[in-house]
DNA sequence: ACTGGATCCTGACTGC
DNA sequence: TGCAGTCAGGATCCAG
């Protein structure tokens, strides 16, 4: 599910909510998940206060006191909520931190793709940290950057947007209407592209993430905010799921393919390769 | 060093 | 109605 967007608005969403409250205790009902969660997570985060709540790519980062922090990766089909009064648990709600109080934060994850770790500090040390690119809404994420990461690559220019390490959080659906703003082929080799439309895209990645966030989110089959409710970017999509269907700025049937096992579409005449 | 492919897992959907 | 095959918002690992 969630790319940077919903990443974000989760987070927007926990934030008031979770920081300065006291966590009770942490309850885990399924430890495999893309890593198994470490034994002895729970004792170590009980009776701790919540300092803070953030976002680093797609990863959450709640702050446990000290420098220790959760650190939370939503996967593909992850969400967490913050249930005021929690319903008996449902098939793939894995993890529970009650907070004094009845309030629960609770993570459904049907696919297990998403993980949860304890870091006792320098998260940006973190192996799953370490490796990520710019924050893309930061001032270090810009075309330029792109441009040099991309001199000698062969490799396609959407694969390339989807390396963490070349820019985080952006997963297949922003980094398929961010090309087809910048009007760029997603198949191109990134090497083989210019500086100044390097500056147009990372224009394009930044303007599609802000309007997402302001959205809430895209949900296309799952996705909830911490709230429940599902996001509405759906509808300013462009070009993803919207194969067959005329392109919104010149009219052409947009054109489906995959791209390192991921759908891709885009506009043969605006996205020229 | 790069690159593409396989892989983890469950559920929804399609076509026979 | 059932069953097999395909696909899904991620990201690591491995062989070539």
């Amino acid at each position: 599910m969630p790319e940077l967007p919903e990443v974000e608005t989760t987070r927007r969403g926990l934030a008031p909510r979770l920081t300065d409250r006291r966590i009770e205790t942490l309850v885990v009902r399924e430890r495999r998940l893309r890593w198994p969660v470490a034994e002895g997570l729970e004792t170590a985060v009980a009776g701790r206060r919540i300092t803070s709540v953030e976002r680093r790519g797609k990863y959450l980062l709640i702050g446990v006191g000290g420098e220790r922090r959760l650190l939370w990766h939503l996967g593909m089909s992850g969400s967490l909520r913050v249930l005021a009064q929690p319903p008996p648990p449902q098939p793939h709600d894995h993890v529970d931190l009650r907070l004094a109080g009845p309030t629960v934060l609770r993570f459904n994850d049907p696919r297990r793709f998403g993980s949860l770790h304890l870091v006792d500090a320098a998260p940006e040390q973190h192996p799953l940290l370490a490796g990520l690119g710019p924050e893309p809404l930061d001032r270090g994420f810009d075309g330029e950057w792109l441009y040099g990461r991309a001199r000698g690559r062969r490799i396609a220019v959407k694969a390339f947007l989807m390396d963490g390490a070349t820019v985080a959080g952006v997963g297949n659906i922003y980094a398929t209407e961010a090309l087809h703003r910048a009007g760029i082929h997603p198949s191109r080799p990134a090497g083989r592209i210019g500086r100044g439309r390097y500056h147009r895209l990372a224009q394009a990645v930044r303007e599609v993430l802000e309007a997402a966030i302001a959205a809430g989110g895209t949900t296309l089959r799952d996705f909830t905010g911490s709230e429940g409710r599902p996001g509405y970017f759906r509808q300013d999509l462009r070009a993803y799921g919207r194969a067959g269907k005329p392109c919104l700025h010149c009219a052409e049937p947009l054109r489906e393919r995959r791209i390192g096992q991921r759908a891709t579409v885009w506009c043969p005449r605006c996205q020229r390769l």
